[in-house]
DNA sequence: GATAGACCCTATAGTAACTACAGGGTCAAG
DNA sequence: CTTGACCCTGTAGTTACTATAGGGTCTATC
């Protein structure tokens, strides 16, 4: 199949299929006559693969690793399992951080009363 | 003062404030005889003010128009009300996408009973 | 046989939000 | 008079793509 087609197959810009065989996450296919890409279901199996990592939110760095253990012939679970508990607590970390900034935010919100005052409090207070 | 010891009041990296000058966020000092920039207390003020609304999540663009409200003589409490309750609904949003992440990643390493197992059937569910 | 339109190709530049050089100048202390 | 800590400009690198320029190919239709 052609680029085109694995692209409304994964649902993936087919701009994104070129980056992701350029920087090596997938391996690059076979070229028909006239140079197109020739994709089978094996490229199938890795984009989506790629793609479901990143949805995941690993990094491309982690996605490299992930596929390189993927790619090996017995892949070893436990390196699969300790990305991705790694990865849990950096998620973790995140919904931490963004609960203490929503905190703060709803804070400074309020001291607006629901922007009905003439002077603004919010930017005085980001000043100091 | 030099940019240095603006830089260490405020905890920020020296290049960063004369990159947040480039892009037109912070105001252009003036300049000493030999070329340096010299801050008063009013450029720590609106560096403060940048660096407190990137803690908060807000985006280059965002805090661009934080800081030309901030700069107009009376600032309308009423705009920055409104970014700032745009901004919350981002911020939650963003929590909840990270949530359902965490809930998939350890519904996928349930599947591993702790990397105990040979094979990996998370690699196999990732590619399908 | 010409041509329009949908594909495909490469290579380069742009995005956000910085960070890290390279290659210089200035200034006070020893 | 030289060492070291500052300062300057300008450019390139980072992540993870997206967009554009400038071309080639293939199929259908007039």
């Amino acid at each position: 199949m052609r680029i085109g087609e694995l692209a409304t197959l994964c649902k993936c810009p087919v701009e994104t299929i070129r980056y992701y065989e350029k920087i090596g996450l997938l391996p690059k296919p076979l070229r028909t006559a006239n140079g197109y890409r020739s994709y089978d279901q094996q490229h199938r199996k890795w984009l989506q693969f790629i793609l479901h990592s990143k949805n995941l939110g690993f990094t491309q760095d982690e996605v490299r690793r992930l596929t390189e253990i993927a790619h090996l012939p017995e892949p070893p679970c436990l390196d699969v399992h300790s990305l991705f508990s790694d990865h849990v607590l950096q998620v973790r970390k995140k919904i931490r951080d963004l609960k203490q900034m929503e905190k703060a935010l709803i804070r400074l919100t309020m001291k607006c009363e629901n922007g009905s005052l003439n002077e603004c409090p919010v930017i005085d207070e980001l000043m100091t």
